[in-house]
DNA sequence: TTGTCAACTGACCGAATGTTCGGTAAACAC
DNA sequence: GTGTTTACCGAACATTCGGTCAGTTGACAA
């Protein structure tokens, strides 16, 4: 009666999850089209064949991991804090948390970014990437239109400005330097929002 | 005696010009692993073995494509405006300078961006690209040491946000929706510099 | 001790990869 | 017209690719 089906002591291998975090490693550092499932093998430590007894291809390792970077930021746009309030605080609220999700989930989002749709499953996370660009893109205007952002800039041109720096994240970051997600948050809302110079 | 060695009219064909920068075109489409020769072949309207009459090969048509992005970067470091003057200054004019290479180049300098390294073309490339950063990262200290940058904000990440940002533009930028290099370095230099907020 | 089963190996497959090569048609020089 | 050069094609090359499958191993339960 104890623990029928439970996880007990593993004899040291890997399962899903282990190979796609790995993998997911492997892809950024070499690029996807970059890594074989040979490179993928010698990173696990197995044979490739092993590879094809917990994930079914190099596709679908790709999928579940975009999936994991998209998932975040769903969850985000779904919040009532990007819903509700001047349009200049949720904008603040939403590069803050974007910062939050690139870095928690910094391997995922990394490889979302690099993206082209070079296969379908590339295209499907594309296009939900759109949609998270169209939100902020309407943001930015809302903040605008309510007069919060200087008026000598044009929206568009800010959006992708203020996204390509918090995306730029990703070329860089690396935890072990110590900077906090929320450090790295407030250095560039210093710096998007009331200027670098003194 | 008349246009001897000239380049009269050609038979219309392909040189290794145009080779050039057709294949960089599909190699930002696709990324430079996820392209074919037979990818380049199908763009370039002839065989796959037609390519190797005008360039030696893939990893030569890159290697040219890196060069063109870089030759341009070290130019502009080599230029006396980046060596003297007040730090800020000096700064503004590089990222300015580094937005209109990145506009005139884009394809050259996208493609720079995201090498990875998986060959002696890609890391020769980052290596030179890695002087690049270091010169930045010094004229950034310099304009902090100066006072002209905010105290607040550690110079090393101001540098990532800053040149993250600059670099951000190659994932966006169309020239076709009437931005110039100018506008679009106006934009960033507002927001980086004097704040977005009102 | 035997049987079960998760986790893996090694040999292999067909397709795709970058590259080479012998040949060739059209444009040009003379 | 003849010879040369330019720009290309089609077939083949060795290698690497993602993926399959029949078997092996070792921990564990009975």
């Amino acid at each position: 009666m104890a623990t029928p089906t439970t996880t007990r002591q593993r004899r040291r291998g890997h399962d899903p999850e282990s190979v796609l975090s790995i993998a997911v490693g492997v892809f950024n550092e070499r690029g996807y089209d970059g890594t074989s499932m040979e490179d993928l093998a010698r990173a696990l430590g197995v044979t490739k064949s092993a590879i094809y007894y917990h994930v079914p291809g190099k596709e679908q390792l790709l999928g579940r991991a975009l999936d994991r970077a998209l998932d975040g930021l769903s969850e985000m746009v779904a919040d009532e804090r990007a819903a509700s309030g001047p349009a200049i605080e949720r904008l603040e609220w939403v590069v803050r948390q974007s910062v939050r999700i690139l870095v928690d989930r910094l391997p995922y989002v990394t490889l979302l970014l690099r993206v082209r749709g070079n296969s379908r499953t590339e295209q499907v996370a594309l296009e939900r990437r759109r949609e998270f660009d169209a939100f902020i893109s309407h943001l930015v205007k809302e903040a605008a239109a309510e007069g919060s952002i200087r008026p000598d800039v044009d929206p568009a041109l800010v959006t992708r400005l203020l996204f390509g720096t918090v995306n730029s994240i990703a070329d860089w970051y690396q935890p072990s330097r110590g900077a906090s997600s929320d450090d790295v948050a407030d250095a560039l809302l210093k710096m998007a929002f009331t200027g670098l110079r003194v």
